[in-house]
DNA sequence: TCGTAAAATTTACGCGCGTAAATATTTGGA
DNA sequence: TCCAAATATTTACGCGCGTAAATTTTACGA
């Protein structure tokens, strides 16, 4: 490689004998120009070290190649997990994803998108926080910026949703658990911030009814995104309290269950399906640890695959179709159960 | 706010009342104009909504005010962890974090580095992948961007280096062991991407031998970042095979000891410290979820507090010196025993 | 009140590239 | 071989802002 530095597309011109115009061409669309003139380019691209600027590239175009990606929270393996599979597939459509992590909070939240918003992204995928959302705010940036969300819906806002089957996924779980053993409670939180949790929570209900059981609902305090925590102290509460009417406890979320599998172990109490065991602990989500607790959490994995998959497809073709969609578009895929030694 | 759309800095110039090229050197920093136009320009941003063009600053700007931030994998929760807490350090700093992840990839940590490249960031914070990183290729890119590596360190590559110490972390932990039961075996990979484990390794090694006790290493075969599920394979390998010479095990790190302590309960050893427990393990990182293991797992805390401080520092440091710094600087930070209930 | 330093305005140019229009060249089939 | 369609080149302008130089206005102390 030459390493006489060239410093702009007139320069590369020079040297690849190839016109300004064409290479601007080129670089928006390299199967826009001649198959002999995309191999002279190509060829001198091997020579000479030149990439368009970025910054110029953008404050010009009409539509930059930029897409948002926004997860309510990074350190949270599970978004960390669907937030790399997104990005993996944002990347292969030739667009360049922005992941941003609202932290838990609001705030950072709406901080993102007006982030966003000055880079002018042709769209915008979010997983928005949920009920500590400020709605209002959102939707006036969905109506800027063609946005979809995933995981969590807020009614209305955005071109699309798409997220998992709670009512199906519940009743999987649900299903399993009376077949195997006595009926579950059903362990969440009072005021849960992410809208599937009031979902799973009616879905358990309408499960336990349908299978001729009472259902049972346990709704602890707990504010914030320390899941583990609070499944640990209200789970403690909870284990070493009054009898509860059954040996079956479900989790809204594995955190939770995670929580909880941790203050039965603490107090002493053994869980899973054994004959020395006292207690069957269930979750929610497939949580990449919930494979190595102890013993390993039973489960229900969300196919985030197909979320994902869906999620950006659907935003490309936003993208394509410059105007929005006919009516807004929601998918709920199906959850599989993963039978591990919990219950 | 008047909702009439204003485009560019010279309608926002018309209706602010105030000249243009005042108006960029207050974006620039607002304190650099006097404060009565300051606040004419702010009442005026209350006003009408407007923002510069990030792509035409940056590119008349000679220096931007990005930073990017390069972390091995953020689907670790350590790692998801630290970024965290420097992106918020550099959002504080006034400058504007850019995370990429290398997913454990050493193609992708390079070209994590090059779309770095291309939005010419003021620096670059990288924790690199370590002895799986292109050395060669990151040393010239840390030479064309001011580069501080933390975590891991690339011997000579970057103007400094920010990570834990692992002699005295180790030797804390080993201390620990040996005072309170048996001397432990050291399980760790046989080919550790993290040169923190060699450096971890011969630590021990050394801790053993200053205690006057025969170390013993147990290095097992595995790629990747499946931490876990190595430590659950290899871990179940050597509680079910032939005796060890103590009932101690330290692990090279916390995801590895949690994929041990899901083998042991497995195969029905008992971990921990109570008198039917047979088997101790101790990990290193203290882990998010160490706390929430079965028992919870004892373990050394790395002061990454200290670690993301010190690289930002050192990095606004660099970006305002201009120029390097006098000689690569390099510290390391002190770790905190966790006692749980594993070891 | 005046004088001067500090700050704001005016004017003007350049950054690197997208893009449009007119023109020239190449391609591939009849 | 020729011709129309496809593609490339030439020329030129604009995007929104940084920034420099010359000029005018403002602030503030003696």
């Amino acid at each position: 490689m030459s390493d006489s530095k060239i410093k702009n597309m007139e320069g590369f011109s020079a040297v690849s004998g190839i016109s300004r115009p064409t290479l601007s061409k080129y670089f928006n669309d390299p199967a826009s120009v001649r198959k002999s003139t995309r191999e002279k380019i190509e060829a001198a691209l091997e020579k000479y070290d030149y990439r368009p600027n970025i910054y110029a590239v953008n404050q010009n175009r009409r539509q930059t190649k930029n897409i948002g990606l926004v997860v309510p929270n990074l350190t949270d393996p599970f978004f960390a997990g669907i937030a790399r599979t997104i990005e993996g597939l944002i990347v292969k459509a030739g667009f360049n994803p922005l992941l941003l992590s609202s932290h838990g909070g609001p705030e950072q939240e709406l901080s993102n998108l007006n982030s966003l918003r000055s880079i002018k992204p042709a769209a915008v995928l979010l997983a928005p926080l949920g009920r500590a959302s400020l709605a209002d705010q959102v939707a006036t940036f969905a109506e800027e910026v063609p946005t979809v969300l995933f995981d969590a819906n807020l009614e209305g806002i955005g071109e699309a949703f798409f997220g998992s089957d709670n009512d199906q996924s519940i009743n999987l779980i649900v299903d399993y658990l009376c077949r195997s053993g006595e009926p579950p409670v059903f362990f969440g939180m009072k005021t849960p911030i992410n809208p599937n949790a009031y979902k799973r929570q009616s879905a358990y209900i309408a499960a336990m009814k349908r299978l001729g059981h009472e259902p049972h609902l346990i709704q602890v305090d707990g504010e914030g995104w320390n899941f583990e925590e609070i499944g640990f102290q209200e789970g403690a509460k909870l284990l070493t309290g009054p009898q509860l009417p059954t040996n079956t406890i479900l989790c809204s979320n594995d955190r939770l269950a995670i929580g909880m599998l941790s203050a039965a172990y603490e107090n002493g109490i053994k869980v899973g399906l054994g004959a020395q065991a006292t207690l069957r602990i269930a979750g929610h989500d497939d949580h990449p640890f919930s494979r190595f607790t102890c013993p390993g959490l039973t489960t229900v994995s969300q196919d985030y695959d197909a979320i994902a998959a869906r999620s950006v497809e659907t935003i490309l073709a936003l993208i394509d179709s410059k105007r929005g969609l006919k009516g807004r578009e929601e998918a709920l895929f199906e959850g599989r159960l993963e039978m591990r030694g919990s219950a």
